[in-house]
DNA sequence: TCGGCAATGTTTACAGCGATAACATGGCGA
DNA sequence: TCGCCATGTTATCGCTGTAAACATTGCCGA
């Protein structure tokens, strides 16, 4: 998951006073802190303590706390995307790839709660304009377009696009509940929930 | 929306050292500031503040800070439960009032942002059974009965359950994308997202 | 080779947070 | 009337994100 291969050991080589690279090693920091923390316990200081590294020197590679976090969102949007684009290729695309692909978004989800949470919580007052997020919304446009491709053809590209929708919201839906333990996070409920899903559509 | 109707005016009246009823201004001061703020820019000491009244005051009431967010999830369940009831009913029940829940149940998401992320975000690393949460489970354990009712006569009982918890995944997963600025807020997406989902299966 | 500048660390400081402990007030029943 | 106790208060702690000032070092031009 998201290994910055270049760089390793750091954190056993007697460094002097610079880091050499404390940018990679503070995002690999935050993604490992990410994984047994709750996402409003991920603290800027946490981070720069694991990395070996005053609170304040975060600030010479990120703006603030947020932009960090934004960095880390981007490495799991790129993980997700991988993951996806592999489980369609070996479910050798159609529905069935459809299908997997949903199935991966859940579970990155179930295996990454509080990453998955940090990358589709947007930054809540800010009115960004969607571009000038961070990549992982480019990463969602292009899967919206894929499973638009998906939708049934003879459908108009308004119906299309509400098709996409409606499949990613079960997915995004059915993700979000389970983290939420508002229902079981059940991996036969996940199939079920998702497979036939398509069912009665196309 | 969640009005305590008794013990208003208390701002206006010169209070002693005793407030009168604490804990109901406490959860209206809360809900105030929930319109305003971001969810985890709702603290402590601001509602306290907002009620005219010092910091640990609160923990008279309530034993921690999460307690009283609990407190508020509970005045929005209600809330959300009174206007999907309403829906039904002016739809008359039946497909429509099914849609028109569905409708409600994101456009109350979309019109109390914050309040609805609370209701719908567990304590997350708390693994408390869901019989231990608020009463806000319990309606949405009302709503998913009667949504399991509306769905197909001639399904099993397994199958109805997964219809119900697919309708609950496109309502929540839309209400979330939309909330998170992934896809924009548009009423007649919703309308299009929701009420085609029950075609495809009915 | 040397001097200095820019990059990148550090320490110090501040205000706000949730939470605890000790203290103050005052309503109400014995 | 007295005293209990529910419900307020202030003082304090350790944590947070962030800014400002200072320290160290790699590198580039003279």
């Amino acid at each position: 998951m998201a290994s910055n291969a270049n760089s390793v050991n750091i954190e056993s080589e007697k460094r002097g006073y610079h880091h050499g690279d404390l940018r990679s090693a503070l995002v690999q920091a935050g993604l490992d802190l990410l994984k047994t923390r709750a996402p409003d316990a991920v603290s800027l200081r946490e981070i720069a303590r694991m990395a070996g590294v005053s609170a304040t020197a975060v600030y010479r590679h990120f703006p603030d706390k947020q932009a960090l976090l934004s960095a880390l969102c981007d490495e799991g949007a790129e993980d997700l995307a991988r993951l996806q684009q592999a489980a369609m290729a070996q479910a050798g695309g159609g529905r069935s790839g459809f299908d997997a692909v949903g199935r991966t978004y859940v579970r990155f989800a179930l295996a990454n709660p509080t990453l998955f949470r940090l990358m589709m919580t947007a930054p809540v007052d800010s009115c960004a304009p969607l571009a000038a997020l961070g990549q992982d919304v480019l990463a969602k446009k292009i899967l919206m377009d894929n499973i638009a491709a998906l939708a049934p053809v003879e459908a108009s590209q308004a119906e299309q696009r509400v098709f996409a929708l409606r499949a990613w919201s079960i997915v995004h839906g059915l993700a979000m509940l389970m983290l939420d333990r508002q229902v079981p996070a059940d991996d036969a409920l996940i199939d079920a929930v998702v497979t036939s899903a398509s069912v009665g559509v196309g």
